[in-house]
DNA sequence: TATTGTTATACTCTATAACTATA
DNA sequence: TATAGTTATAGAGTATAACAATA
């Protein structure tokens, strides 16, 4: 994207623009910083789900996670292509599949939120550490809105 | 999205996270506002640049942007069929359009200004006025940075 | 009948490659 | 040769519809 200014004060100050610049520029980041680890930010975010909450159906990951249960097969098949993650059918009611952290995932878990934590220092590189907080806690009560949708 | 802290706080406080979360939904909020005025939240933003950089070419105005020239020609394409802007070849340089608002265009830009900014009061209801300038401050430091790409 | 996972399909967004007209 | 606009095409990312297995 261009530099800045050149887009006039309307355009650089709305929201939208702002969000959809500092995202891009995340995911870029996460790109770089997350290929040598073989996932991208979207499969961080399933094992981060997935750790905090395992074992989940893939139902239940997807809501969640606020994407359609078609879209989580396949970001599934590809954790577990990758040997991160493995499908059990739920003895307790067999249409669910309850996905687990395999071993490997867990330590790829690990390196990947280093990667991450790194690209979001360097996103946020012009923010001193109150004020990361602080955009962090702002970002945090607008995602907690009632009505936000 | 499902409600908030049954992510664990390892992914709802991850940037990629929250910053997809609130671009989502703005983007739903725009497309709800937006839509009685028959224009989207891109087609504002090129309408934005237009009134304060006009005139300009479509090679400018894509690189300005962020987007590929291919993808300027549809924005222009959709915007000239609504009578938004005009294409008017430079005669300075006949390989150029220049692009210029209409003066329904003009109208249009204030009262899709007026719907966007109704969007981000929505988004940001939570928060007051001044934490909503905090926001808008920190997110343009973030989108100023030097080696953000 | 309803739900879970799956597959096939389609849609949106955006980029790359190739063409044309101009420079 | 190089550039601006255009077109055709392809690749992500994600959704809807239909199907099989199970409840």
């Amino acid at each position: 994207m261009s530099g800045d200014e050149d887009l006039g004060p309307r355009l650089s100050g709305r929201l939208h623009y702002l969000l959809k610049r500092a995202q891009n520029d995340l995911a870029a980041l996460h790109e770089e910083l997350l290929a040598p680890i073989g996932i991208n930010a979207g499969e961080l975010s399933v094992l981060l789900l997935l750790d905090a909450r395992e074992p989940e159906s893939q139902q239940q990951a997807a809501q969640r996670l606020g994407v359609d249960r078609t879209t989580m097969v396949a970001l599934i098949d590809a954790l577990e292509g990758k040997g991160l993650v493995e499908r059990r059918p739920d003895p307790a009611d067999r249409r669910r599949n309850v996905i687990e952290l395999t071993d490997i995932g867990r330590k790829t878990l690990r390196r990947a939120t280093r990667a991450s934590d790194q690209a979001e220092r360097r996103l946020l590189s012009q923010l001193d550490g109150a004020e990361t907080e602080h955009l962090r806690s702002l970002l945090r009560r607008v995602a907690a809105a009632p009505g936000d949708r």
